[in-house]
DNA sequence: TTGACTAGAGAACAAATGTTCTCTATCATG
DNA sequence: CATGATAGAGAACATTTGTTCTCTAGTCAA
């Protein structure tokens, strides 16, 4: 369903107060921080919004807002495909939620990918863990990483990222696929999703 | 602190009101839970738990009580030493706590320990895991299991576990540990403290 | 018994807040 | 231009709800 760029706005302005309350924004307050003053009009955003599923209000009660995705209690997302377009979109598929708090590995935001391949198979990570993603830090020579190469990975995949002025390098551990690596112009072909923090298994 | 059990109480209802609606109960709403009459009361002990820390509310604001951390909340306790006794008793010494909920690897109750050595490095469990435990299952042929030996193994160690009428088997994932046998009279000396039901991995 | 203390009832108040209605200004379109 | 749709303002109302106060019955210790 596709939302206006106010009831977006809207959505964005919950998100946030939710994560730095830890509580539903009243409608009046929703107004004031986005500038409006009638809380009838805001009113009417949300009802929009909330017949179009985006979020969840238990009538008359107050405060009762919550986004219905991904909004609320500490939960760590896992997405399914990443495609193009930064992770933690809105638009991402997001195919299980972990009840663990992202502190746990020591992240203020993270999310889940369940690794496909074997290409860490010597750091031991195995096929059907899932790998905790801490989007957009500082890059580290050495680190895994969840990375895309446009025109070559479509997926998100783990390797380990080095890098010096002329070349990013994107290292398996695993001898069966050899190291690859971007020159120059080239570099800007690799996406850094995320750098990994963590892994969870579940052993059946 | 200590906490009163009326106290106790509200702080379970919260949490399941909290799990149910996604959002905080109104003070009312918490004494119809527990079959007060007068928010009044309610209200006092709201705010003794507030002095204690137990739970956070914004004055004058509607239906803004957050549990403070994770007050009694959902988290799996990491063993330190496991030595005689069962395990989860309350004797354990917890050397930390994982803020997720047990559900996370299908179980009810589990607890985790730091994964010493690299006996089960073919499954590829490394040191420095922590395995998650979930005490008191059925046994199953060839599980991942957390046993202690009486007069060898002394601290709690992940076998993989076979077992017919003679004897039970203790088998490493690594071929520098041989496999160990009891037979017989014996085999009441092998203690199943727990299956493996997941690892979680802090990648630093 | 007396006195201090506690848990809870009940009433009452003021503020916060969801919700509805009406009225403008704007803007795109035929 | 006329028309209809839309976003928002503003007012108004009915509840919900946080909060305070007072009062009663029960408990426990001295």
């Amino acid at each position: 369903m596709k939302l206006t760029d106010r009831e977006r706005s809207v959505l964005d302005f919950i998100r946030s107060y939710l994560k730095e309350h830890g509580h539903s924004p009243s409608v009046r307050e929703i107004c004031k921080g986005l500038g409006l003053k009638s809380p009838g009009s805001m009113y009417k955003v949300l009802s929009s919004l909330r017949r179009k599923g985006a979020l969840a209000m238990e009538g008359g009660k107050r405060r009762t807002v919550r986004l219905k995705k991904w909004g609320n209690g500490p939960a760590i997302p896992v997405l399914g495909r990443i495609a193009a377009g930064p992770p933690l979109a809105a638009s991402q598929e997001i195919i299980d939620e972990l009840p663990c708090d992202p502190t746990l590995f020591g992240a203020s935001q993270c999310f889940g990918v369940v690794v496909k391949g074997d290409s860490m198979i010597e750091r031991h990570i195995s096929p059907g863990d899932i790998a905790i993603i801490e989007p957009s830090t500082q890059p580290v020579q050495g680190m895994i990483a969840a990375v895309m190469v446009e025109g070559i990975i479509h997926e998100a995949t783990l390797k380990i990222v080095k890098w010096d002025d002329e070349s990013i390098r994107l290292i398996s551990a695993n001898p069966a696929y050899p190291p690859m690596e971007f020159r120059g112009e080239e570099r800007a072909r690799v996406r850094l999703l995320g750098r990994l923090v963590g892994i969870i298994r579940r052993t059946p």
